[in-house]
DNA sequence: TCAATCCTCCAAAACGTTTCGGAAAGTGAT
DNA sequence: ATCACTTTCCGAAACGTTTTGGAGGATTGA
């Protein structure tokens, strides 16, 4: 509660001085200065970072625009381990972060330049937008800087943060080429998402690459969900029982595909093998354990962290960071028994 | 970037007038509101809530103390699931959310105190903080209204939400006790959690009321880890062979002790039944599945938030709310062989 | 016609900082 | 004694709001 103002008046000198001194500039006497930071520590002083923020037109804060913000994303973690990564990098450069809640009905009202202009925030990170979210297209005609996590735009002012969605996704697919199968369908996610795209290209380069002719209607789409992965597998395979192989664009998915193809007495690896992307908790509690594409979320956040924060400092450099994925061998893939 | 200022220019009025039309005062005239409300939205204005806080000594704003925000959390949800139910209810209600990091060393050095009046939060809620926890005392101190996630404190500022942690422990015991079993281990959590305290005096209670004697023996401390319940119970089961069930203080400790459990040949629940305590997603997904106490993460999160804001905005009542559980029967129970 | 009342509006202060431009005093050099 | 610096300090403006206490004019009632 004490402010500059006691400060400057127990201590005996002018407010201008109290602050040149708190702030450390070299104007001040260093008794004077011990003087005032005696008397700051006595009246227990903490600056107002709202009158401060007012005047230098920085609040040192981020904001956090996270759409998926709700209870269903616990089953991956991708949210929460994305938002660890951030907090950690944000902690240690000074930097508070501010949620901003989109769930809400009055708050959907508002415009993304609204809620960052009205926070003043310095920066904001974006994590799980769909590419028709109309926030998107605000983003990236506003000047206020920006990192897009899994969203490849990049600008002046926008970076993005993703996994190498292609890479990963061939690796899984070579992986069941390797072990002799031919017949693999694909689970992919949703077409408003960039990542689909991506691993859909990777799949298909694969095939490509092992001479293994695409078949478009060996692809379907499951939302990235469970109960999605469940019913599209279950159609695509009975519509191609002679698929030996499923990748699946999500971990979660490929639990459902397991469910699906459980249910329609294929034993798993034996009769089919199943591959899924995310290296989520469950994969490796699951039973058959989850063969997966490993992608690091809590490194998605921090990088997403440090590229805005560097951008924020005036750091130069380029405004995208690509990350590597790896490929985790569990139980749910093996040879074919058709080699 | 537009001010009230601009707007009073453009609209040829003071700057009062516009605020008060802004804000809905009734003291000015509707042709003039209207018109204000047309530049405003014109220039595109948003109100700048640094300076709205400055003077109005409200920031609308919740700070959110965690910490156990680390990527480990990710196996429990906890975290992440009270976040979730904290940010629905905040943003129905019209606040933000500020998170501060705790994990950085350069946070640590500020005082519980120092975080909250330089953020100049209203109120703040406390999750994941130890009972030895030195911000624990400041909380108590200090009169900035705050909640606390599963620690009992209550005063004039400050408030708690917890879970029934004794009944719902009770009911894991009365449970096994009903299959039968009479040697009935418990793997507990730490000392410096009040749950661990309500889950042991639920268990001794269930024990007592059913004529068995408590043996202080059967009791071990897990960390609330799965590692380390894996270590506790293999100690536990060794030297007591005799114990056909065993209680866990959370389903982490519960995986590890049958982990350990297979690892020494007890089949489950044939030879050994596990109950555990959380319902966590992994607890549905092992094998065999976990019978567990469920507790609902997103609602502790939720009445959290609400009872802060009913405290900020004055509402009168109780600053407690104790909530329910419920038993979850699964696969890793049975009756006693022994029968 | 006069006073009372109502309706609109506004000037200025306040919130707690930072910073610009300069002022006073001291220090050497010439 | 004068000049040029250096050191140390400060007054005042600025940031963008809200709020207090009224002012001016129109309307009403007697």
């Amino acid at each position: 509660m004490a402010t500059i103002k006691d400060i400057a008046k127990h201590a005996g000198v002018s407010v201008t001085t109290v602050s040149r001194a708190l702030n450390g500039y070299s104007d001040v006497n260093e008794k004077t200065r011990e003087k005032i930071k005696a008397v700051a520590r006595e009246l227990q002083y903490s600056p107002n970072l709202l009158a401060r923020s007012l005047v230098m037109k920085k609040t040192k804060t981020i904001g956090l625009l996270v759409s998926g913000m709700r209870i269903e994303g616990s089953k991956d973690n991708f949210t929460y381990e994305v938002l660890c990564g951030i907090n950690d990098c944000a902690g240690e450069r000074g930097y508070d972060l501010i949620l901003f809640s989109t769930n809400s009905e009055q708050q959907q009202q508002k415009t993304y330049n609204q809620l960052c202009q009205e926070r003043k925030v310095d920066g904001v990170i974006l994590q799980g937008i769909k590419t028709d979210d109309p926030y998107l297209k605000e983003v990236v005609e506003s000047d206020i800087p920006c990192v897009l996590v899994d969203i490849p735009i990049e600008s002046e002012s926008v970076g993005y943060v993703t996994t190498n969605n292609k890479q990963g996704a061939k690796m899984a697919v070579d992986h069941l080429i390797e072990l002799g199968h031919r017949q693999i369908g694909m689970i992919n996610g949703h077409e408003q998402a960039f990542v689909s795209k991506q691993r859909l290209q990777g799949y298909q380069e694969a095939l490509d690459q092992a001479k293994i002719g695409y078949q478009e209607q060996y692809v379907v789409n499951g939302s990235f969900l469970e109960s999605e992965g469940e019913v599209q597998a279950e159609k695509l395979l009975h519509a191609h029982p002679e698929i030996t192989a499923v990748f699946c664009a999500s971990d979660l998915m490929a639990l459902g595909a397991m469910k699906a193809a459980r249910r329609m007495g294929k034993r798993i690896p034996e009769d089919l093998s199943v591959a899924g992307f995310d290296n989520i908790m469950l994969a490796s509690y699951s039973s058959p354990t989850l063969t997966t594409i490993a992608q690091d979320r809590y490194q998605i956040g921090f990088e997403s962290a440090i590229l805005l924060i560097d951008m924020l400092e005036g750091k130069e450099g380029t405004h995208k960071k690509v990350l590597k994925t790896s490929l985790v061998k569990r139980e749910s893939t093996s040879k074919t028994k058709n080699i």
